[in-house]
DNA sequence: GACTTGGATCCTGGATCCAAAATACGCGCT
DNA sequence: AGCGCGTATTTTGGATCCAGGATCCAAGTC
């Protein structure tokens, strides 16, 4: 017997399987929010009977990007503005925190970012949206990673399923800020490496609350009607 | 009072009473970490058939009560020393957000924290750690949720189970860190009371890493064994 | 005597079944 | 024709059933 290290990969069971097809479904916006989700459907859809279906709702209701009440069934969760914002909030605390922490770390290894910010330029010339969020994403887990918590990593992970949906609204139209976007990165990541903590942490948080902004901005002027039609129990 | 309690509340299902019932199992230790958990066992215990017991499981294996593998089952989540510190590591950067708003906000209202903090210092006379306990996750809950971010009120509520969990474990033990506690939620709450942001986030700083302090220790020095054994019943 | 191996047994994940709640529908009434 | 009420249908939550993987035990092998 050698290291404990034989048998790995049981990420089989059908309901993460479920799980990932209705997450990825959502965040694209093939099922638009508010819209019903039946379960016998669903299953027949994937192939699947009722009973991973259900567990993968339960999760997904915890992860925010469905909405249920008992025996009433589940839609998709309407997208919701001070969600958003509250979200943005918890961003700004979190960020901060890790850029600091990084910047006084010496173990920090730029050369990974400057090519998640080159890759991302690319794909802003390209346009290629769905690439850009994945590299955006990306970034941000990196540095979370990078500063070694792991439940924030963990929160983290969470709270970007609800960041990429508005995100991916935001950047069809946003040409400005898809833009900016890789310089401020840059500017978080260059302070870090300098090993300038106030610096950090100040580029860190203008980039949060700029993003913020823009969402904002974008989900007032574009959203009002369709979005949310449940949002008032 | 009750502002829109009309309609709803069918807060029944029987999963979420299995969830209760097991998360406070844990959290007091009815269950010792490691322990081997049986579905059918459980269930039969509550009274109720598999399907419930195996949604609560999930439940709580996302809340990292629960550690389960596939097909393997599933059992009490060990204390892990690092997810102990990475949570307060979170905490920190969360709650120094919290009560720097919160210091900035005209809406603040200390009185129901002063009262807290007395029935606080009452519990701690008593020796009563049970409520001890209930009354400082009350008191922070409380600064979450008059900052108004309901994320981070969301998030923060998963992390007290774990918190919780080695709070009890420590409570028993430090007598001095139970006297200082109500200290340092005064100074915290005077602090945002007296408008002074700077005071505030330094005070809520040092109260969360005196707590993350003795906690480290009192589990490095208590914990190594008796943690993770595999018991039955 | 320690290690492997075959098989009985246990347990889990998924499928199917059932009762009750909720919604949709149609009928009768004013 | 509009409205309300009672019933049919849909859909959910929970219970039960089943197949496959994991665990345990004991006998066989070196």
């Amino acid at each position: 017997m050698q290291p404990q290290a034989l048998n790995r990969i049981p990420v089989d069971i059908l309901r993460s399987r479920v799980v990932q097809e209705l997450r990825i479904a959502i965040l694209r916006g093939d099922l638009s929010p508010g819209s019903r989700i039946k379960q016998e459907h669903l299953a027949s859809q994937l192939g699947v009977s009722r009973e991973p279906v259900r567990q993968a709702l339960l999760l997904l209701q915890r992860e925010g990007l469905i909405h249920a009440e008992p025996k009433r069934g589940a839609s998709v969760a309407p997208l919701d503005r001070q969600l958003i914002n509250d979200v943005y909030g918890l961003r700004e605390a979190l960020e901060s925190r890790v850029v600091e922490t990084l910047s006084r770390s010496s173990r920090f290894d730029v050369s990974p970012f400057r090519a998640m910010i080159a890759r991302g330029r690319t794909a802003v010339r390209r346009r290629d949206f769905r690439t850009l969020v994945d590299l955006d994403m990306a970034f941000h887990t990196g540095l979370y990673e990078a500063a070694g918590n792991r439940v924030i990593v963990e929160v983290m992970r969470g709270q970007w399923s609800q960041i990429r949906r508005v995100m991916s609204m935001l950047l069809d139209q946003r040409a400005a800020y898809r833009q900016k976007i890789w310089d401020e990165h840059q500017a978080i990541v260059e302070a870090i490496h300098a090993r300038r903590p106030e610096r950090a942490v100040a580029a860190a948080g203008r980039h949060i609350r700029a993003a913020r902004k823009i969402l904002i901005e974008t989900f007032d002027a574009a959203a009002p009607a369709p979005l949310a039609r449940a949002s008032q129990d």
